[in-house]
DNA sequence: AACGATACGGAGCACTGTTCCGCTTTGTCA
DNA sequence: TGACAAAGCGGAACAGTGCTCCGTATCGTT
C-alpha cells in the first residue's frame, strides 16, 4: 500500500469539488479553469494534479453531488418546518446538480456506457430520498399522495434541459409552478 | 428595393460554402475559423461579414449540403456504371454531411424550433432522392427490394453518431458493411 | 476615367487550456 | 524536537482560438 495521501490535498480536493459545483451552476460546466481555481483559493496547477481532464473533474462533481443531495433528503425533513417545504429546498438542490449532470454528457464524449452506469447510480442513490420527501408531505397532506419519484425527478430534469443563455426561459420559475400544482387542492 | 450583392461577394460566398463543408468533414464543426478561411482562400473577416456567428455558418453550409446532395443523385445515376455504384457513391456524400447535421445540433443551441424544422426539409428533399436511387438498384436486381429510404437514411445517420475521436471506431467501414449486407444474395 | 460604395484581409486584442518548475508544506525518523 | 525528502502547490509562460477594426483593394456606376 503506498503511503496515504497528504492531509492538505485531501482537504484541497474537498475544497475543489465544492468549488466546481459553484462555478458550474453560476457559469456552466465550460467555465475556464481560472474561474474554477479563483473559487477554491488554489492554483490552476492543483486542478490539473486532481482531474487531469475536465471529464474527471465533472465526474468527480457529479458524484459528489449525487452525494451531497441524497444526505440532504433527511436533513432538510427533520430541520424544515415543514415537508413540502423540505420538499421545495430539496429540489433547490436537486436543480443545482441537474447543471451538472446535463453538462455531464457534453463532457463525456461518446462514453456512453460509462455515462449510463453513472445515471443508474443517480437513480438508485436519488430516487428513495425523493420518494420519503414525497411521502411525508403527502402523509401531511400538504400534497397529492399519486405523484411518484421518478416522474417527479424526470420532469424537473426536462425542465432543465436547453435553459443556457436564453434569458425568456427560466427553469426554476417552471419548476416553482409545477410544485405549486402538486400541492394539494383544497 | 436595395442594390444587389456584388460578384466579388457572391463568389466568396460561395467558396466559403465548399470550403467549410471540407473543413468540416475534416475537422469537425468545432474547426478553427481560421482553418476554414485558410482553406477558402480568404480573410477571417469576409466570414464574419457573410456568416456573423458559426451557427449560421453550419446551417448555411447545412442547406448547401442538402441541396447538393439532393442533385446528385440523379447525376449519379446516368453517370455511374450501375444504379448500385451511384447508391454507393451517392452515400458517401451523404455521410460526408451527416457530419454538418450532427454538427448542427451542438451549434444551434436550444433552438429546437428551428432545428426541426431543418430536419424536416432534409427529410423531404433527400428521401425522394435516396427513393428513387434504391428502386433503381432494386430494378436492377442489385439488391433486396424491401427497404425504405427512411430507415436507410437513418440508420446511416445513426450509425455515424458519436465516432469523434476514437479511431477504434469507423462509421464508413460499418456502413459498407451494411451495404454489403443490401446486396441481393444470390 | 473617376469616384463613392462595398467588400476584403489580417494584425491585434482578449481569453482560454495546459505545461512546467521553483517554492512551500507535510510527514517521518532519528 | 529538528532536519530533510517527498509530495504538493501556485502561477508565469506558452500556444491556440474567437472576434473586432480599419487601411486597402475591388466593384459598379456615372
Amino acid at each position: 500500500m503506498p503511503p496515504r495521501k497528504r492531509a492538505d490535498a485531501v482537504r484541497n480536493e474537498q475544497t475543489l469539488l465544492a468549488a466546481a459545483a459553484e462555478v458550474f451552476v453560476r457559469s456552466g460546466v465550460d467555465a475556464p479553469i481560472r474561474e474554477i481555481a479563483a473559487e477554491a483559493g488554489v492554483g490552476m496547477g492543483t486542478i490539473y494534479r486532481h482531474f487531469p481532464t475536465r471529464s474527471d473533474l465533472v465526474v468527480a462533481v457529479y458524484r459528489h453531488q449525487v452525494e451531497a443531495c441524497a444526505e440532504a433528503g433527511p436533513v432538510l425533513l427533520s430541520t424544515e418546518d415543514s415537508p413540502a417545504a423540505a420538499l421545495r429546498k430539496w429540489i433547490d438542490l436537486f436543480v443545482d446538480f441537474l447543471v451538472t449532470k446535463h453538462g455531464l454528457a457534453g463532457a463525456m464524449q461518446s462514453d456512453s456506457s460509462g455515462f449510463a452506469s453513472l445515471h443508474a447510480y443517480f437513480l438508485d442513490r436519488l430516487g428513495p430520498v425523493c420518494g420519503s420527501l414525497l411521502d411525508a408531505a403527502a402523509a401531511a397532506g400538504e400534497i397529492r399522495a399519486d405523484v411518484r419519484p421518478f416522474e417527479l425527478m424526470r420532469g424537473i430534469g426536462n425542465l432543465c434541459i436547453g435553459r443556457d443563455d436564453d434569458p425568456r426561459y427560466d427553469a426554476r420559475r417552471l419548476i416553482s409552478l409545477l410544485l405549486d400544482g402538486l400541492a394539494r387542492q383544497q
